[in-house]
DNA sequence: CCATTATTTAGCATTGACGCTAATTAGCGT
DNA sequence: ACGCTAATTAGCGTCAATGCTAAATAATGG
């Protein structure tokens, strides 16, 4: 799993996620909402795959996004590891 | 405050979150235990330092750097926002 | 098979990240 | 002031990320 990191990295990318929150969603809807061409939000849209962060499922011409949960999960857990409270400090 | 998300994207400084979470330490010692040279190490910090994940302390000649426990609560809420789950899906 | 729509891949330019060595700033002791 | 140690800033390569337009692939309808 090429590093969820670097896929988090990106503004354009957190969008997509979150908008995945909500639903599955085609290429071309997503790609819409965003300012920039078709052809470089199909590279985000790869780089967010290749992080296994969301799966691609073809439904005729278009192409449905969807969120993967259990990667989402993970990578989550892997913040909390790196960010969350351990009951160490007491500061602001 | 000039992207979190940028600051998580690289393991060196991921690694420096990891260590400080166990408590303050030295900007030497924390480079020594990397592979890279200390100039290298210097910008990592700064940029943990400007994402305002780690904040620096003047000890005499040494400078001890320390998770800013605040901003890495922040960032996690960011993430889980992002990623946490909602019942909204079931499946793998 | 040709046209059309949806999406990705190819190719190219620009910008930013990363890492190095050399030089600079900062503090302390003599 | 001088020298020493700790750390950062300056300057410079190199490589990866981002974004574009143009071309290719995929699926469907006539």
């Amino acid at each position: 799993m090429p590093d969820v990191f670097q896929a988090l990295a990106h503004p354009v990318r957190r969008e997509v996620l979150r908008r995945l929150r909500a639903g599955p969603q085609s290429a071309g809807d997503l790609a819409s909402a965003f300012p920039v061409s078709g052809p470089t939000m199909s590279r985000h849209f790869a780089t967010l795959k290749e992080a296994g962060l969301i799966r691609a499922e073809r439904s005729g011409t278009t192409i449905r996004y969807r969120l993967n949960v259990s990667v989402a999960d993970e990578a989550l857990a892997m913040v909390m590891a790196l960010l969350g409270r351990t009951d160490n400090d007491k500061e602001t």
